[in-house]
DNA sequence: CGCGATTTGACAACGGTTCTCATACGCATT
DNA sequence: AATGCGTATGAGAACCGTTGTCAAATCGCG
């Protein structure tokens, strides 16, 4: 049985901030959000908490053309992202098509543990150009 | 008009190695590459040289899971990918339905200028689990 | 409370990539 | 061939996001 985490000032404070944002959002960021707010949590501690919540798949994560890793609050079950490059505003998308053209042409060429990486980048309407 | 980009052997090796491989590489990968064949080409250079390539779309770029960027030379026209996670080794494959798919979503949700990223990752037949 | 294990945070370290700048060299022109 | 201009190169420093370190703080159970 694996410990439970504990709750900490911090870790609450990480986990409020993403319920706030409706976007991705990259640590850094959050960083700081969080000291603005007053609520100030070490940079490591971000780091550590948003990585914990992305492997327990509370939060997803995926990196920008720059290759930072951004994080943002989703709902559960296999989805993909349509991401405004400006804002950042995420609608969720699902592809069950996709999902099975993926695995059935990693099959056809002999691959296994197949897993896929799916996101579409555009500008939202309410951004500029 | 923009100048025409130098023919010097730096370059020309760079490129050599580039179509000797037939999976994606990292710069870094390919700066050892061209040291072991003796052919040494500054890793500043090995990164010039394939910026290059990527902005004259000689070349195609993506990121691994770790955050390197991999390059390779691939086939004009637009396509993904299917890499093995282990060896590199890729097949290049094809999904207008998923380019149109892709496009409905985000023009359904307002997007413009949308660009989508999608690769397929797995372990290929001729590598250990 | 009191204790032990986990978490925190300031800071250093890391790894990939980009920048700097003096030198080398491609290439068009004589 | 020799010249000159301007781009390309390369060694190393700088950069930047991220991860590691470790002593001090703190959570939460008894």
């Amino acid at each position: 049985m694996v410990e439970a985490p504990r709750n900490t000032r911090q870790r609450r404070a990480v986990v409020a901030i993403l319920e706030d944002l409706e976007g991705f959002a990259s640590a850094q960021e959050i960083h700081d959000i969080l000291k603005r707010r007053g609520e100030s949590v070490g940079l490591s501690t971000v780091y550590r908490s948003l990585q914990v919540l992305a492997d327990a798949a509370e939060v997803d994560a995926l990196r920008n053309d720059d290759g930072e890793v951004l994080y943002r609050q989703c709902s559960a079950g296999h989805h993909h992202h349509l991401v405004c490059r400006a804002c950042g505003r995420t609608v969720e998308v699902e592809g069950p098509t996709v999902e099975r053209w993926a695995d059935k042409i990693a099959d056809e060429n002999g691959f296994r543990d197949v897993a896929h990486t799916l996101e579409i980048f555009g500008t939202c309407s309410t951004c500029p150009a």
